[in-house]
DNA sequence: CGCTCGATTGATAGTGATCAATCCGAGTGG
DNA sequence: CCACTCGGATTGATCACTATCAATCGAGCG
């Protein structure tokens, strides 16, 4: 049984709504409703790792409900977070044989689980599985594209707007947001170090731009933060 | 005719060897040779643009031989260049009805041109292209995570030591690297002003690990610079 | 020959990393 | 129920790196 406390506030992906194939693609990207329909769910408790780097690539996962971050070490002990995945997003494929990336939950959090090869064959058949992989990644090369942008050239209080309104995006009618992830988790997504993670989220509050309580921030005025996101 | 001078030391693809379908990954990413019997080529000459940012994305485009930049513009005014795309790569697909970048040839240039609408409907009927499509951006969703850590992570000369060697394992057979783009535009990929690019390819010459001579780089010791780079 | 644009080199300042010292909250055991 | 502990968060002080401003250089070209 999966009756377990999952993240508030951390929605659950609407499960395989009968929509037609060609929807508008919403705030939250394009839906992969139809190949989660092939999928297998699996459970995974806050902090636990769904797969590591280095393991055979031999499952792809769509996360259903909880947050799973990506991230990976270097040689010399830099470490980077590809994403955050919120609900709705794929994550686990691979060009290679093995995971370039380690897997987490951020929070306890539902997976649907699909077999490398299987998934393979269904793209090759189903031209709507085919359809919604390419858009979603697609899509994804674009959000990563801004974020390279971010990642070069903003600075700290420019990468943590962007950062927070990019959260507030993927998830549906929310200004108070649920970050389960730690300040070197955010700095290491963001290129920061966890301190000035930390020094710029008080000054984005002393400007009244956002409250925090705990690992839950509010929008105070997302307007202002979309000025210094800029865009 | 398009009998003009290319840039010396940019390969011409190698066009549509009758290899097989799965014919192992190359150090140049995932062929395509296949799609490219469905492409239209076009040429354009050193500094020409091949599309505007904003502009309605009817075609993507697979460079056939030269180099073409894909740069990026924020209301701010800062600049940042997605890639730098060399024989073999594919450019311009995009997921929304108009590009959200430019692109712009660095070099003379051949391209090959496809419809949006053609290149779509050919990956939904050719297991081959979509194949294609597919395992050329798995491989390349892979190469912009590497890429995010060194914007965030990496220092002036650990960037330009990752940029040259990069260029280098996606045109075969060369330490001698032709890079017809400004010390801006590779600023602008790297998340460095010019100035950087410009004192670090000083500091790079002065440890005797590269020779420059105008737009033309040797690769003295790749051993080390990989080292630099970190991986 | 002189113009122009990019590259190089120099000097300075600003931003964020780093090192270090609390602080806080959750979990633990008495 | 309360002291204790431990990991993460916050705040402070300093330093290194790179952006920025500025000057010079050099090559290509009219």
């Amino acid at each position: 049984m999966f009756q377990t406390r999952l993240s508030e506030n951390i929605p659950i992906m609407n499960p395989s709504p009968s929509s037609p194939a060609d929807s508008e693609p919403s705030l939250l990207g394009p839906k992969l409703s139809h190949i989660a329909n092939f999928g297998r769910s699996k459970f995974f408790h806050a902090k636990t790792a769904v797969y590591s780097q280095e393991d055979p690539a031999d499952f792809s996962y769509l996360v259903a409900a909880g947050m799973v971050s990506t991230p990976r070490l270097t040689s010399d002990g830099r470490r980077s977070i590809g994403d955050f995945h919120l609900p709705g997003a794929i994550f686990g494929m691979e060009s290679g044989n093995s995971y370039t990336s380690s897997a987490e939950a951020m929070c306890d959090t539902l997976v649907l689980c699909f077999a490398r090869d299987r998934l393979e064959d269904l793209a090759s058949t189903d031209r709507l599985v085919e359809h919604e992989l390419f858009n979603w990644y697609l899509h994804n090369s674009n959000r990563t594209a801004w974020l390279m942008l971010l990642l070069g050239r903003g600075s700290a209080i420019e990468k943590l707007a962007y950062f927070l309104l990019d959260v507030a995006k993927r998830v549906p009618n929310s200004t108070r947001l649920n970050l389960p992830m730690s300040r070197t988790d955010i700095g290491d997504y963001l290129g920061l170090s966890s301190e000035t993670v930390s020094r710029t989220f008080t000054t984005l509050r002393q400007q009244g731009l956002i409250a925090i309580d705990g690992h839950s921030v509010l929008l105070l005025k997302p307007k202002a933060l979309s000025i210094l996101a800029g865009s």
